[in-house]
Parts: structure tokens; sequence; C-alpha cells
DNA sequence: CCAGACGTTGTT
DNA sequence: GTCTGG
DNA sequence: CCAGACGTTGTT
DNA sequence: GTCTGG
């Protein structure tokens, strides 16, 4: 499942590959994206798509502070009709969020093995998700997202018992406010495991802290000894 | 009526 | 906000 | 997802 | 063990 993610693009390629405007504001291709962090989404904004910088961990309108938002950065597929912190979202608030690959830990005698998932194609893909609108008691707005999971397909299978909900070609139906719930619903399906591979990378990745593009870098393959300092300076 | 939950994953 | 449980 | 905290009082 | 922060 989506906990972890790369989107190591850059702005206008984004843009372009999504069919949006080129946004105002700035953005650094990340190679180790993580829940709580601002993301870009794409949503539908007055008929049209835009990009919008979201924090990752929905935040329902109820909620007394964004913790919850920690707990709300998956939601399963089956269940999202009738979540009252999800069901609200899917009606009307569903969004793109735009990823290259993303990371499951693989459990191994010899520890967790960090794996990067991603298409053959190498093409970029979104996950399905869900916003939200969340107002702090002092006023501050807060804009988060979720990613929607599935049961996994053949491939995943072999790795985790859950997956991200990926999205191609079906990208405008899940955005499209002329289907009706089942229609949406439907989308959520396994993507199909021909079409996808994956490889281990650095097991720094777990420091939240590193993001850069040696993460998946061969000479760092199960590396654990590096510091992060060591990383800033060692390229 | 009021109070309390509202979520997923993984592990046991 | 809205539903469930008591 | 993983890592790290998990607490209060009083003093600077 | 469970929650928070990144």
């Amino acid at each position: 499942m989506p906990g972890r993610y790369t989107l190591f693009h850059t702005l206008e390629e984004i843009a372009e590959k999504f069919n949006v405007k080129l946004p105002d504001f700035d953005f650094q291709p990340r190679y180790n994206a993580t829940p709580s962090q601002l993301l870009p989404v794409i949503i539908i904004e007055r008929g049209e798509r835009v990009m919008k910088m979201m924090r990752w961990g929905l935040i329902p309108p109820w909620a007394e502070s964004v913790a919850i938002g920690n707990k709300m950065i998956n939601a399963r597929s089956e269940t999202l009709a009738e979540k009252p912190s999800f069901r609200n979202a899917l009606k009307s608030r569903r969004c793109l969020i735009p990823v290259d690959g993303y990371y499951e830990w693989l459990v191994t005698e010899k520890g967790k093995q960090p794996l990067l998932i991603s298409l053959k194609s190498k093409e970029t893909f979104a996950f399905a998700g869900l916003w939200e609108i969340w107002k702090s008691p002092v006023g501050d707005v807060i804009y988060s997202f979720t990613a929607i999971t599935t049961e996994p397909n053949e491939f995943i299978a072999r790795i985790h018992h859950r997956m991200g909900a990926i999205l191609t070609a079906n990208q405008d139906d899940w955005l499209s406010d002329k289907l009706i719930l089942k229609q949406h619903l439907d989308i959520l399906k396994p993507y199909p495991s021909e079409e996808m591979t994956a490889r281990p990378v650095s097991k720094m990745l777990k420091d939240v802290r590193l993001d850069v593009p040696e993460l998946l870098d061969e000479k760092f393959m199960g590396r654990t000894d590096a510091q992060p300092k060591e990383m800033g300076t060692l390229f």
C-alpha cells in the first residue's frame, strides 16, 4: 500500500502529463515523499483540472487537530462509500495523486528490504485519491488528501496484501461528476500485473529526512551505515 | 436523549 | 457533521 | 511507510 | 502498546 512514494519529474513535466496549467508554486522532485508532507494532487475546480499542493493524510472536517490525518493516509476502496471520514469526499472531492513509483517493505529473513514499485512503461501514473478541506480552531485552512487502496494483483500479492488503486487511461473517469457512485467504485480495481515491476532500493529510505536520487542508486542498495549528513555531501 | 466514534495496516 | 451504541 | 516519543514543575 | 511527526 502507498506509505511512501516518488515523484521525480519537474513541475512542468507533471503539469503537461496531467493536462493542467503550470501552477505558480514551486516543487522539487521527490524520491521519498512521506505522509504529512505537502504534495501535488490534481482536482477539478470550476470545471477545470488544476494542480494543488495538499497535505498527505486526510483530515475530516470534524477533526479537532491535524493529528487525525496521520491515521488517514490510505482509504479502503471496499468501504469508502460508508465511512463517515470518506463518503462525502467520495461524492464530490476525488483527486489524482501523481506518482512515478511507490515503496513497499519486503519482509525477509535478513530484515526489511524496501522495493520501488512502478510501471514497466516508466510512465508517471496516478493513485486514485480523495481530498478534504479542514479549518483549524484558530482559522487556518488545510487541504489534505488520502490514497485509495484495493486488493493486490498477482504480482503485488507476493509482496503485500494491499495495493494502491492505480489509474492511467481512466483518470478522467475518476474525476468526472457524470459517473454514478458504482461507476466510480468500479474504477478502483487492481492494476494488471503484467504492466508492473519492482526493484530493491537503498535501506536508507527509512529515514524520512532523506530525499535524494541516490536512494535509488545501485551503490547504496542495502546499505544502512551511511548517515543522512554523509548522503548530503557524498555526491 | 447524550456520548463517543469517525481509519488503515500489520501483528498477535 | 453524522452515525452508532447505550 | 518508519522513527521516536510517551511528562511535569520550576528555573533560566 | 499507541500515538505523533515527517
